[in-house]
DNA sequence: TTGTATGCGTTATCAT
DNA sequence: ATGATAACGCATACAA
C-alpha cells in the first residue's frame, strides 16, 4: 500500500487525521510517543505532507522568487550563493528567474507571482523609468519584496545597494591619477539606476580634475558579446581613450579582447578598471583592477531583509535600505610602469 | 473589493466558477465573447488563478527542481542557463537547490521533494558510492530524473555527459607531447564519477606512452581555496611535477596563484591543462588550454530530456543517456615555448 | 491529548 | 455554452 496522503496514514495507524498532521507541525498539543510512532512510520513509507495542499489551507509557501537579469555572472552567483544561505537556514526554497534584462519578462514573472505563489520576492531589476504598476500590486498584497543591487527608485521596498557613486568616483579619478587625460566610461545601459549613478561618479570626478566631460567618450554597449566587440574596436581605434572606466564586468573582458587583437598594450597604452567581482581578476594578462562589490554579503542582507519584513507580520511599514561598501583592487592593469 | 479567487470574480460577473475556470484554461467549451470579458477583468484587477490550488487539483506543478554541487561556477551557471531557457519555453518554473557537494544535503533535498513538489529534477550529483535509495523512491512514484555531468550509474535514470574519458586522454596526451614527463592530475574526489572517468583517460595515455604512473601525481585537493593553495605549494616545491591536469577548473586557478608566488613559469617550467568552462580562459595570464564542455548545450539537453519523459505519460522504459563532446583549446599555458 | 468537521481555491464530472 | 457539485490533501476550530 502505498501512503501518500495523511488519510492513508490515519487509517493505517487508527489515528485521526489531526493527529498525524500535528506531528508533523510541532504541535505541543500531541503526546510524545504518538507522535514518535507516526513520523517513524511515515519516515518508514517515506510520505510527506503534501506542499500544495498545506499551503492552500496556510498561505505559506515557504518559498521565495528571486529575479535576477543573469545567472552566469559572477556578481549574480554569488548574491544567489547569499541568498541561498539564508533561505535554507530558514527552510525555505528559491524559485529562480531570469530575465535577460529584458523588462517585459519581469514584468510577467512577477504578474505570474502575485497570486500566492511565493512568500517573498527579491530581484534586481532590469528596466527604468517604466510603468512600475506591477510592483505596486504587490505591496497591495503584503507581499514583500527586497531589491539589491538594481534598484527602482520610485518604489517603496527594502534594497541593498553598494557605494556606488563613491566607488565610480574613486575609480576615475584614480585613472586620473595615473596621468590618464581621456578616460572612456562603458555602460550598457546609462539610464537604469546603477548606470546612471557610477557615472554620475565618473562626471563628477572629472570635473573636479578639471577635465571637461566629453560625450564622445561615454561608451553605450550591449548584451552581445560580438556588438560590444566591434564597438570597442572602433572606439579604440578612433576615439583612442587612455583609460577605460568600466561600470560592468563583462565590457572589462571585451575591453582586454580587443586590446589583444589591436595589440594596445594594458596599461602602457590604456588603463582599465573595472567594476566586477570575479575571484580571480589578479589572473588575468595584466591583472585586472576590480571594484569589487560584496556580492555574497548583498545577498544575505536582501534575504534578511525579506525575513524580516516576513516575520514582521505585514504591517510595520519602515523599508529598510542597506549600502554596503565596494573595495577598490588596483592591479596591474592600471597602473604605472 | 479585492479579487483573488474565482469565486469573488464570478459573484462579480454574475458568471459560474466553472465559466471562469474554463477561460483560463484555454478550453474549447466556452463562449469567446465570454471568455475575453473574464479574462479582460481578470486583467484589470490583476487576478491570476491560485496555483497551488490548481496544483492539488492537477497534480501538476509546472515546476522543476535543479539540484547542483554549486551555483557560482562557470559550467554549472550556464547549464542552469540552458535549463532555463527549456523550462521557460515549456511555462515551467525552476527551484533551485545547491548542495555544496556534502550528501547529506541531496539527500534531505530529494526527500522533500518527494510528495509532488515538483514534476520533475535535474541534477548533478553530489555523492559516490553511497546508499541511493532515496532516489529509487522517486523512481517509484514516477517522478522523473535526469541526470548531468555527474551521475551515479547504479540508478536508471536519464543522463546527460560528456566524453570524459577521451578528453582526459587528449588533454594527458597532449601535455605529454609537449614534452611533459612528469605530469600531476588534480582532483577533488577521485571516486566520484567524474574524478574517476577522467582519471582514468589520464592513466591510460601514461601508459600509451611508457610513462609509468605515480601514484605521488595523483593530487587529492580539497573544496577549500586556502587548503588548496597549501596543498599545491607543496607539490610544486616538493613533488615538481612538468604538467598539471585538473579536473576541475578551481584547481587550475589554485595552481596559477601558486605559481605566481614561488615564481614558476607557465608554460615554462609548468604546463597546465584544465577542464574548464570559463569564457575568459584566453585572457588569463598566461591563456589557459582548456577542456571545455557544452554547459550550456547539456543544460538544453537535460530539460528536453525531462520534457520528454513528462510529456511520455509515465509508461516508456527508453531512459536515454546522451554524451556530448568537449572541445579541447590549447593555449599558451601548455604550449611549447 | 485526541477526534470531527469544515474550508482553503481550483477543476473535472455531470447535468442542464 | 454554462452551472452545480464533489474532490484534491491538509490544518484548524471546536468538541470531547
Amino acid at each position: 500500500m502505498d501512503i501518500d496522503n495523511i488519510k492513508k496514514l490515519a487509517k493505517e495507524l487508527n489515528i485521526s487525521t489531526s493527529t498525524i498532521s500535528r506531528a508533523f507541525n510541532g504541535s505541543s498539543d500531541i503526546n510524545k510517543d504518538t507522535k514518535e510512532r507516526i513520523l517513524e512510520f511515515a519516515k518508514q513509507h517515506n510520505f510527506l505532507p503534501n506542499h500544495y495542499a498545506s499551503n492552500l489551507r496556510d498561505k505559506k509557501t515557504k518559498t521565495l522568487a528571486v529575479i535576477i537579469p543573469e545567472i552566469a555572472n559572477d556578481f549574480f552567483s554569488q548574491a544567489i550563493n547569499g541568498i541561498e544561505e539564508v533561505a535554507r537556514k530558514k527552510g525555505f526554497y528559491i524559485l529562480l528567474y531570469r530575465t535577460d534584462d529584458i523588462f517585459e519578462k519581469e514584468v510577467s514573472f512577477v504578474n505570474y507571482l502575485n497570486n500566492g505563489k511565493v512568500d517573498g520576492i527579491i530581484m534586481s531589476v532590469s528596466g527604468e523609468a517604466n510603468d512600475h504598476n506591477y510592483l505596486r500590486q504587490l505591496e497591495k498584497k503584503h507581499m514583500p519584496v527586497v531589491f539589491f543591487d538594481r534598484v527602482y527608485e520610485d518604489i517603496e521596498a527594502a534594497k541593498v545597494t553598494t557605494n556606488d557613486y563613491d566607488s565610480s568616483f574613486a575609480a576615475t579619478e584614480h585613472l586620473l591619477q595615473t596621468g590618464c587625460r581621456r578616460v572612456a566610461y562603458l555602460v550598457v545601459n546609462k539610464s537604469i539606476s546603477i548606470g546612471k549613478v557610477r557615472m554620475q561618479g565618473y562626471v563628477d570626478a572629472l570635473q573636479k580634475h578639471n577635465i571637461a566631460f566629453d560625450d564622445e567618450l561615454v561608451i553605450d554597449c550591449s548584451n552581445d558579446e560580438k556588438v560590444n566587440h566591434k564597438i570597442l574596436t572602433k572606439v579604440l581605434q578612433e576615439i583612442k581613450p587612455d583609460g577605460i572606466f568600466s561600470s560592468v564586468e563583462r565590457l572589462a573582458f571585451a575591453t582586454y579582447a580587443v586590446c589583444y587583437d589591436l595589440n594596445i598594450s594594458i596599461p602602457r597604452d590604456l588603463k582599465v578598471i573595472s567594476f566586477s567581482s570575479l575571484g580571480i581578476a589578479p589572473l588575468l594578462n595584466p591583472a585586472l583592477s576590480t571594484i569589487t562589490q560584496p556580492a555574497y554579503e548583498m545577498g544575505i542582507k536582501a534575504a534578511n531583509l525579506l525575513f524580516e519584513a516576513l516575520e514582521e507580520k505585514a504591517g510595520s511599514n519602515h523599508k529598510r535600505e542597506v549600502i554596503l561598501k565596494s573595495k577598490l583592487f588596483i592591479r596591474k592593469s592600471s597602473s604605472v610602469e
